[in-house]
DNA sequence: GTGGTCTAGACCACA
DNA sequence: GTGGTCTAGACCACC
């Protein structure tokens, strides 16, 4: 309640909820969004808001210590592990988004779609996001 | 047989098999790249040259039967069903394409990339597919 | 039942269960006498042996292929990971029980027990163990 | 105050940290190292030379107080308690030692490392302690 | 208050 | 048949 929860989950989608949740911070750090020494919503409080079983967001925040992200801290709750001060070079990012864009390529080729079409319409959701924040 | 394969298959991916098959079909014919009446590889065939169970095969071909995209002939190898004569409008290409373009959008706002960095990769990536054509 | 499950387990042990399974097999893998291409035993089965919830072996199983020494077939039962064909180096099994030793030979300094009795025992539980194969 | 800190903690290390310090004095007050009489650290001076929460030293005082180990006086820091005067028998410190080395024998012997090898390098350790004192 | 572990049981997806 | 995900709920350990 103190701080909003900065998560967004799609309980609908094909992709795990805990996956979404993994991903998504990654991309937060790695924009420097999120920095060392933050301070995580607790499972519990997060699993309340996103209306999910607590063990699903444990597993997130699991797999993120595992890697290297988080750290625990006995009693407290989780934090940005340190290492993460600054966000990560633009090169680095791009490397990171463009699986997913190699995809959309891919596609759109696939169907047929003229290039600048593809661009257009990547813009214009560049700009103006059509829901909230959906992942 | 002397029709060149034109499948794809990325094996290590989280997308199952059948459905890449499946999405990737629908997405030639949208585009009028593959019309009513042509022949498809045989079940066999494709997964021997996939490197893929046949089950799998079989099972994107039933799938795209039961949708009516495909029809099977006794004894014959499968083929595109009539109306699939012309591409589909523009306007509905880009309707399959968009969920992709969203997920890309949002990723990249998440990693906080500046949009046109992210138009200037897709565009290499359109004009010049890096890798064959992945799924 | 066909091959004999090769895990044992202490449930009473304050290591969690999971934990106990991933260790076992990174030493049973490190020590070669687990090897690539080889089968392990269904999350099923191997729950059903140890008496513990599919869950649990799960997640060991999880963890370990998230490190990369085992690998997920679709549908089939996971395996040893490619890679992991000979036996490591002894030098580097010796990393491996490194930190356990080091951390007996504190515990013998403080205790005030003189090296040549500590040897003695270790020595005598190399030869004959006490217990089948405790984790 | 003018006695010097005896403790060492690892802050990092899975096992809690209030029983890391009551191990490690109840193996020193077995092996004689520390006799009755003896004064302890207070809370707030070991909780601070050790960069750990004074809750978690006084829990471990307060365990050893109910273990008999430890007297409390009021108002002054807490002591050896009487009846320790002498070290255990070797046996009986040889049976708390045990456990760590039945624990390092299956790992040598999951790891395949030959008893010789073993029993060298725990020679070493014994004779020239790696870092300072671990626990 | 924090996170961790485990259970029992349901349901899905893949081959 | 395989593994994966999620839930609801219990219990533990740490601070």
């Amino acid at each position: 309640m103190d701080t909003p929860i900065q998560f967004v989950v799609a309980p609908g989608s094909p992709e795990p909820i805990y996956r979404q949740l993994v991903e998504q911070l990654r991309r937060r750090v790695a924009a420097g969004q999120w920095v060392a020494g933050q301070e995580l919503p607790s499972v519990r409080e997060l699993a309340l808001a996103l209306a999910v079983n607590p063990m699903t967001v444990s597993k997130a925040y699991g797999l993120l210590e595992a890697e290297g992200l988080l750290q625990r801290r006995r009693g407290l709750s989780m934090v940005i592990a340190p290492g993460h001060r600054k966000p990560l070079a633009t090169r680095e990012r791009m490397d990171q988004l463009r699986p997913t864009l190699v995809r959309a390529a891919a596609e759109a080729r696939q169907l047929g779609i003229p290039p600048e079409q593809v661009l257009q319409l990547l813009q214009r959701l560049l700009e103006r996001p059509e829901t909230g924040d959906p992942t």
